[in-house]
DNA sequence: CTAAAACCTGACATCCATGTCAGAGGCAAA
DNA sequence: TTTGCCTCTGACATGGATGTCAGGTTTTAG
């Protein structure tokens, strides 16, 4: 499939996919006249890159993990292996931080409903 | 206290806190001579800020749930309430999406050492 | 064959929290 | 008083993914 196809197929923008390629995390066929071609494959691929950039993960650190889901368990994957471990680790850490923060939202929402149906018993 | 003690006691520059009370997220009272002075509760405040951002919030978001945060249950914190709401709910749909990409990572992780196990018997 | 739509490269723009620097003033200890 | 550290304002810089535009080529549909 061309690129287009790819960014509808994706929701991700011609732009974006460009970039990825230009970053070495996506590679693509060309066609004589030099337009990118893509396999299926790359549909789950850049929606995989989507996750861990929405993870908070930079392109470079993505291009680090990258070996581990190439190649699983070659040689040259220790690091990466090594890698994915460590921001598995920073990750989980955060989504504990975020769910403390979703707590403490939920609490002050619950406390400002309480206080409001305070004032409407009072009113009447 | 003055900037730097809240700094210090925060965690956060000096920069970002003059930059809070620029977003009018943060005030303080001033010296005769300008220098800004906070009181223990401006440390409470900046850490829930903090968490905010963290949880993906820009400042002008922040400033809008403010209100529920300030006077709980007024009349003008109504659209904060609900604003608030919002933001929860997005913030809820972001952790559950995180959870799956931690449990993609684990996954990967796991096949990987499955395959290095692999190898390590063929070996021998 | 022609027009529209999709693609190419390259470059510059954007957002936004934070860093950093410059120049000036404030305050406390020696 | 002098020295050193803290603070002030204002301005410019940064990073990184993405948007956007220009000028040109390719593909597709009618």
């Amino acid at each position: 499939m061309r690129i287009g196809e790819l960014a509808t197929r994706t929701g991700v923008s011609v732009r974006s996919l460009r970039y990825y390629e230009e970053q070495r995390l996506l590679t693509s066929t060309r066609s004589p006249s030099g337009q990118r071609h893509y396999t299926v494959e790359e549909v789950e691929r850049v929606a995989f890159i989507q996750r861990l950039y929405a993870a908070g993960l930079s392109s470079s650190t993505i291009l680090q993990l990258l070996p581990c889901v190439d190649s699983p368990s070659e040689e040259n994957s220790d690091a990466a292996l090594e890698r994915m471990a460590q921001e598995r680790d920073r990750l989980s850490a955060h989504i504990d931080d975020l769910l403390c923060t979703l707590d403490a939202l939920d609490h002050l929402m619950a406390a400002n409903r309480a206080h409001k149906a305070t004032l409407r018993t009072a009113r009447h």
